[in-house]
RNA sequence: GGGCCCUUCGUCUAUCGGUUAGGACGCUAGGUUUUCAACCUGGAAAGAGGGGUUCAACUCCCCUAGGGCCUACCA
């Protein structure tokens, strides 16, 4: 019973913490990703909690974009979704109990006074201090509005990052930052300390956007005499021109990287190398990456994100994957690609026999639809251009004697196909390529297909006659 | 304006004072070849600039330049 007290307390819990804004973003993903890996490696737990404080710009549609991205990916979390709205009484009684200690303050200055103190500071090159943190509080105007505002220290604050190092500020630095708004609402930075104090997180891994806030957030972790977690600020991503991503390049939901045709464990390993290395190991499977994680390997510096390297590391995940789940995940693609026969069982039979062959062969399942249309494309095929030339007289009559083969052979499987190819070739006293060339115009129309053999045995004897048939004279 | 963070091939990165600065993507030459890929072999390609410290600096320190973040009663 002790001991699991005691292993409570030790357990490495890290939390995933966004705004419910819009949709679980690239970056958001990755963050996400190191904090699951980083729980995931020790043993410990990864939380989710909803900063939903600005109830202005939280939407539900946002959450549950935010939980199906995590989940498309497979982070899964432990436990329930924390809402951090939902804990506004408990931030409020923490600000409370930091006002009667004097860490906090009430701050009975208007708009437009703040506005003039903050000139002022900034004119003088230092953060806001409010007048009432030295005021009596009894000399408050009777019933005005204030805010509770923290008692911003005056020592000069030292962070030890796992990723930055020692981060130090001069105490001028810090402002008296307001913790309960007007209207006694909690802000962003008393909520984030009492609720990662509350769930008992040891460790924040989150973007480098917020290395200033760990200054802050250390100051209120202090005043309430509360053991600061381990902080690991990771640097942003870039968009391919090293600007701040937008968009236009990359700053989309994980869904829009789904509907690519990325493979969810593609995308977890690019973003795995973005801002962390392990030596010179580029792939990984999921088991590799839990047990290789650490924070030691996360780099200060920002990255760049690139499609075509993405594409790369997901190829290799597609031809990993298992056949069946491939042929589910390419139905919705192939689905865009017109003029296929209507037999959904003979569509789906056909693939699957395939698939062995076409996974190594695409980069995502938008090239794997690509790779298989082929196989459903419907009949007759219009040939033209270059495809309409190789069929010329020589090449028909060829066609016509290699039908005459086709007809007579019983072994129809990819191992006797390919040798009676080769005869063929053989016994027309030609190279295989005047035989191969014609015969994949009239099999694919056109298409990227595997080899011409694998081809003929997934398409089937009936079929496979059928489409030479309809390219050549009628009358065959 | 102030503060903080960052800077190795085009990109992602290795290097943790002594290496011909390595790998991967991309690019490129060639091979294989029945399309498209894949695959195999080879190639081009990097320490932002300037000062130090040191026998020795990509590595440590300083300055400059460039980039980023924060500077809200947003998160």
């Amino acid at each position: 019973m002790i001991s699991q007290v005691q292993h409570l307390k030790t357990m490495i819990r890290t939390r995933f913490a966004p705004s419910p804004t819009g949709f679980l973003h690239i970056g958001g993903a990755r963050t996400a990703l190191f904090n699951w890996l980083f729980a995931r490696h020790h043993g410990g737990q990864f939380l989710l909690r909803i900063e939903d404080t600005d109830r202005a710009r939280s939407t539900q549609p946002a959450i549950d974009a935010i939980q199906d991205g995590l989940s498309w990916l497979g982070l899964d979390w432990d436990g329930d979704l924390v809402s951090q709205y939902s804990r506004a009484d408990r931030h409020v009684e923490i600000a409370h109990q930091m006002v009667a200690s004097g860490h906090a303050f009430r701050c009975y200055c208007d708009a437009d006074e703040v506005d003039a103190l903050r000139a002022a500071a900034f004119d003088e090159g230092r953060a806001l201090r409010s007048p009432w943190r030295d005021r009596d509080p009894a000399n408050a105007p009777d019933g005005a509005p204030f805010v509770v505002r923290f008692r911003a220290g005056d020592a000069d604050m030292l962070v030890e990052d796992a990723v930055q190092g020692e981060v130090r500020w001069a105490a001028k630095e810090f402002d008296d930052l307001v913790l309960l708004r007007s209207d006694m609402s909690p802000t962003y930075n008393l909520a984030v300390v009492v609720d990662d104090h509350d769930m008992d997180i040891t460790h924040i891994i989150r973007g480098d956007d917020h290395l200033v806030n760990a200054g802050r957030q250390a100051q209120i972790y202090d005043a309430m005499g509360w053991k600061r977690p381990v902080f690991a600020h990771i640097p942003l991503i870039h968009g391919p021109d090293g600007k701040k991503l937008s968009k236009r390049h990359g700053a989309l939901g994980a869904e829009a990287y789904r509907d690519m045709g990325y493979l969810p464990e593609g995308l977890r390993n690019y973003l795995l190398r973005l801002g962390w290395s392990h030596g010179d190991q580029e792939i990984f499977t999921d088991a590799e990456a839990i047990a290789a994680f650490d924070m030691g390997g996360l780099n200060k510096s920002p990255s760049r994100l690139d499609l075509d390297k993405l594409s790369h590391i997901n190829a290799h995940h597609i031809a990993q994957a298992d056949d069946a789940r491939l042929c589910e995940l390419v139905t919705p693609f192939l689905e865009g690609l017109d003029g296929q026969i209507d037999d959904a069982a003979l569509k789906a039979d056909r693939i699957r026999n395939a698939m062995p062959a076409l996974k190594t062969r695409a980069a995502t399942l938008a090239e794997l639809a690509q790779q298989a249309y082929f196989l459903v494309k419907a009949r007759p095929f219009q040939l033209e251009g270059k495809l309409a030339k190789q069929l010329d007289e020589t090449a028909c009559a060829r066609l016509n004697r290699l039908f005459t083969r086709l007809v007579e052979t019983d072994a129809w499987n990819d191992a006797a196909l390919a040798s009676l190819l080769k005869q063929f070739a053989e016994s027309e006293s030609v190279g295989f390529g005047k035989v191969g060339q014609p015969l994949r115009a009239v099999l694919t129309g056109g298409a990227p297909a595997p080899d011409l053999a694998l081809v003929m045995a997934v398409l089937g004897r009936d079929e496979v006659l059928g489409r030479i048939k309809d390219q050549l004279s009628p009358g065959i």
